[in-house]
RNA sequence: CGGGGUGUGGCGCAGCUUGGUAGCGCGCUCGCUUUGGGAGCGAGAGGUCCCGGGUUCAAAUCCCGGCACCCCGACCA
């Protein structure tokens, strides 16, 4: 629809000089975003219009599962959390604010408290039941480390929906829905994407999945094997044995004078790592003293031995552990009387382990579990490349995460009292699920997986334009007024058309096309036109093909529509 | 929160060590030429050198204190 002439697409020939990510580069070089400050983008016509088009296939998605678009407040009242005990819980992340009357407030990291608090006036039978609601609406969140432009930023919209059902099944099912229309969203936003198991967090919860696509930009870790996905938080695997030297009668102590890590004590002892046990000591909730063991090729996973301890945790300071070991730096599990967490990955027959001896520049060698000391089993560690699931060896790839799905159960609607009356007339607690998608991730997803040297490759569906259409004729000219027509019938046709009419050689109009990266550029210049055609190129593969210039509005059309 | 780095026209950078009238490339404006891969010539516009304080005859430059932004890690429904 616009003349580039007449439109601000402030494209740039260098990337900003601080940006890593390939996808914070070329949405800043494309003239598609510009920083505010940490965190704090705004978006510019031609990105929005990207934006605005992921969003629309969300908001359609989301009807088609019966899905009721609504908008709810940023700004919030402290008390809803306070109720949910997030006022506190959320942590530094939470804005929080207040107003011309010292009222506490907050500005929305999400809406559980807000819709919840509907739900419990809105919702009070069971034929009332069971309801999904959905809005996009912008989200504030502190932070701690914004990165890579809108990948990860202080202020963005989301798609959050909150389904609402009698019963565990209900959820059940609300949750099935979403997940099809997630997995729709995904295919039809043209990403390469799939769901994984996920961690339900400090939110409890039924169970969680969430999108990911995989992108070298990625913050999360993905563990995958055939019929295997999921987050490094939560994934178990095989470990492949390592060679250990045979055990004696008893341990033997070795002198590793200054060596304080497990790469130097490897070394000394001319040992692989995975031979050497390394001591994670930690401190629980109701204050119990535990220490953790696991290979020293191996780290520890705080989730999952949250999990195993069924309790909140934090490493031990230096006084606690020489209070149970005696003096720190050469941590061992043999002759002391704590709780040991063992990692499944120690295996007890094959040969002794190396620990430390809980004396200074002291270790252990040919340390046997279960003879030397005793443990508890667990699964406490991070799944590592060369890992096997089923026999078959693990990857682990860097992936953006761009939605999730959660069981939320009865958390909120307990607190904030969302009742129903089933058909007894007893009260009922209602069951919820929450739901979100970053369109903005979505975007930076497909950017991040698709570009190529000369820019951007938007997937059909949501790029800011569908045809690129450069004239490289000047005002008055033959090829000009050719284009112009074309332009009017490419919009006849039904498609979004970005006319880049201006007074610019051709090198700077097609790298400007290349880098915006509209799936089609159509080009009207004297060379091609000298026999009646028009030139096309697909930019996904960059292709190009020409057309006669009599109807190729219509073969356009098809093109784009055959681009799928 | 730990570690590292950077703040100089719209963008990318030099100048700082050794204080002395603020520079380069791109972009922008005007004119002429040029028009299938970021064009040529000529003439211009545009800067509180992040902020505050100090030293000095003189500070982009040296000293002190702040602020902002980026990267790595920690953290992260």
């Amino acid at each position: 629809m616009p003349r580039l002439s007449e439109y601000l697409l402030p494209t740039e020939r260098e990337p900003p000089a601080d940006a890593e990510a390939l996808s914070h580069k070329l949405l800043v070089r494309a003239g598609l975003i510009r920083q505010v400050g940490a965190g704090l983008w705004t978006w510019m016509p031609a990105g929005w219009r990207a934006h605005q088009r992921v969003v629309q296939i969300v908001r359609e998605e989301m009807d088609a599962i019966g899905g009721m678009e609504m908008l709810m407040p940023i700004l919030q009242p402290a008390e809803l959390w306070k109720r949910t005990g997030r006022y506190e819980g959320f942590g530094d992340e939470l804005f929080k604010l207040q107003d011309r009357k010292q009222a506490d407030m907050v500005l929305g990291p999400t809406s559980e408290e807000v819709v919840t608090t509907h739900a419990s006036t809105l919702i009070r039978s069971y034929r009332d039941l069971p309801k999904i609601l959905y809005h996009f609406q912008t989200k504030e969140r502190d932070e701690p480390r914004p990165r890579a432009a809108v990948l990860r930023s202080r202020e963005f919209v989301m798609k959050d929906s909150y389904s609402f059902d009698r019963d565990r099944e209900g959820l059940d099912a609300s949750y099935e829905k979403h997940a099809r229309a997630y997995d729709r969203i995904f295919d039809r936003c043209g990403l390469e994407w799939y769901s994984v198991e996920a961690d339900v967090g400090a939110m409890g919860g039924f169970g969680a999945h969430e999108y990911m696509a995989p992108c070298p930009a990625g913050e999360n870790d993905v563990v995958l094997a055939p019929g295997y996905a999921a987050n490094l938080e939560v994934a178990s695997a095989v470990a492949q044995p390592v060679e250990r030297p045979s055990a004696g009668a008893a341990p033997e102590e070795v002198a590793t004078p200054g060596m304080s890590t497990i790469a130097q004590v490897a070394e000394a002892l001319e040992l692989p790592e995975g031979a050497l046990l390394k001591a994670y000591p930690v401190v629980l909730a109701d204050g119990a003293f535990v220490l953790v063991m696991l290979r020293g090729d191996h780290k520890v996973n705080d989730i999952k031995l949250a999990l195993t301890l069924k309790s909140q945790f934090r490493q031990a300071n230096a006084a606690e552990i020489e209070a149970q070991l005696g003096p720190p730096g050469s941590i061992g599990p043999v002759g002391v009387a704590v709780r040991i967490v063992l990692d499944d990955a120690v295996v007890a027959d094959g040969g002794g382990y190396v620990t430390g001896a809980n004396r200074p520049d002291l270790h252990l060698r040919g340390v046997v579990p279960g003879r030397d000391f005793a443990f508890e089993r667990g699964d406490v560690r991070n799944v590592v490349a060369g890992d096997t699931i089923g026999g078959q060896p693990v990857r682990i790839e860097p992936a953006i995460e761009v939605g999730n799905i959660f069981k939320l159960g009865t958390r909120y609607s307990d607190v904030l009292g969302a009742t129903y009356l089933d058909q007894a007339g007893a009260s009922q607690t209602i069951w919820m699920g929450c739901y979100g998608i970053g369109p903005a991730r979505i975007a930076a997803a497909a950017i991040e997986q698709f570009a190529d040297d000369s820019g951007i490759s938007w997937p059909r569906a949501i790029s800011p334009f569908d045809i690129h259409l450069v004239t490289l004729g000047k005002e008055g000219s033959e090829e000009r007024a050719l284009a112009d027509s074309l332009y009017e019938q490419l919009q006849a046709a039904g498609l979004d058309t970005l006319y880049d009419e201006r007074d610019a050689g051709p090198g700077e109009k097609f790298a400007d096309a290349e880098l915006l990266g509209c799936p089609v550029r159509v080009t009207i210049g004297r060379r091609t036109l000298q026999n009646g055609e028009i030139e096309v190129q697909v930019r996904r593969g960059q292709d190009s093909r020409t057309l006669p210039l009599e109807g190729a509005a219509s073969a356009i059309a098809d093109l784009w529509r055959a681009l799928g």
